[in-house]
DNA sequence: AGTGTATCGTTCGGGATCAAACCACATGGG
DNA sequence: CCCATGTGGTTTGATCCCGAACGATACACT
């Protein structure tokens, strides 16, 4: 059972390695068990249904974005699929190579790229997502449908909390000083 | 609100699609927020605590394993890091480019490699774990202790379920069929 | 018409991610 | 002893991922 040597051993483990100050235990195995659950749930889906149609999860929930609304502004897809929109430039580019979307311009916004799905493209989803949501209700297999909702509806209180209040937490922490850049990312051109 | 124009109604739009095949939407309203939920909240962590360290959240929990757990076998600390071994390797070099973690050899077999915190990796995770739990309880903010373990406990029974059935499952989906080789991936060297 | 300033998508750099291929070491049987 | 089989960690190739830099377009104001 990956990741579960014992959670609440590792608390008592934590505990000691800090001199017994206190923990937060029930928020630190509710963010854990997020986070392995959505890795599970990623994994399985990948591996059944995805797997077949050379599609990543990513790849699945921007086409999805794109058949349920229909042709799209890609800011809105980057949006909804919760990617960044720097990412989901190279999804739709491979999407695209595999024939499944295609990109057009906007006819008042010159700035503007908007996606529509090929006919092949929805040809897929039709069939794809029956098979994609039978698999959602295998992993939820243990839950009766009152369960999954006030899961849900938990989950949906974390989301809540980190878009309202996330960023002004974060700005909270840091108190005056300078966000810290990533290692990684772009350079500013040399100055010459 | 990023995802969330409405979920109930991109359902009713799906249905439409389908022709109007039956949708388990609460399992399908429970994936997608377990999915929201952790990018959300590993976002968070990462853009709080995480990103002043350098670390990114993969890199943060390997090293969290190794710290409380001791000095461990690569192959236990990707398993409990809920990542691949071929995964592992990368973070680790990058970790211990950092001055964080050591790797050595395995006195009685030469095949394992263990992990273990250097001097300073320990410093770091003293001070960060209760800034790390203090965002935890930040993200779970809106939520009781005891709706916290009621969400935890829901979302172990969706791990639970794809660990001991999930291969078993997508077995019986592929029905016999070879198993679908990744796009990506290694190739098998040219016969000469 | 010109000049900010804002916003859009793309590029870029460092890194994470997986599965399969791969290589080194271990272990058991002939 | 040797060779088959198994089990570790590493490499590889394609992709995903982020955020900052960037270039192009839009819009308001002059």
């Amino acid at each position: 059972m990956p990741g579960q040597r014992s959670i609440t051993e590792a608390e008592k483990l934590a505990w000691d390695k800090l001199g017994g100050a206190p923990i937060q235990h029930d928020q630190m195995a509710m963010v854990a068990n997020i986070y392995r659950a959505a890795s599970a749930v990623r994994q399985h889906l990948e591996n059944s249904v995805l797997r077949g149609c050379d599609l990543s999860w990513t790849g699945f929930v921007v086409l999805w974005v794109v058949w349920i609304w229909g042709e799209s502004e890609t800011r809105h897809v980057a949006e909804e699929a919760g990617i960044s929109k720097g990412t989901l430039t190279g999804v739709v580019r491979t999407l695209e190579a595999r024939g499944l979307v295609r990109r057009g311009g906007h006819p008042d916004d010159g700035r503007l790229v908007l996606l529509r799905l090929t006919e092949s493209g929805t040809e897929l989803m039709q069939d794809l997502f029956p098979r994609f949501n039978a698999e959602e209700a295998f992993v939820a297999g243990r839950l009766g449908d009152t369960e999954c909702r006030r899961v849900a509806a938990g989950l949906r209180q974390v989301v809540l909390q980190v878009e309202e209040h996330g960023e002004e937490r974060r700005r909270a922490l840091l108190d005056g000083a300078e966000p810290a850049p990533r290692r990684s990312g772009r350079r500013p051109r040399a100055e010459g």
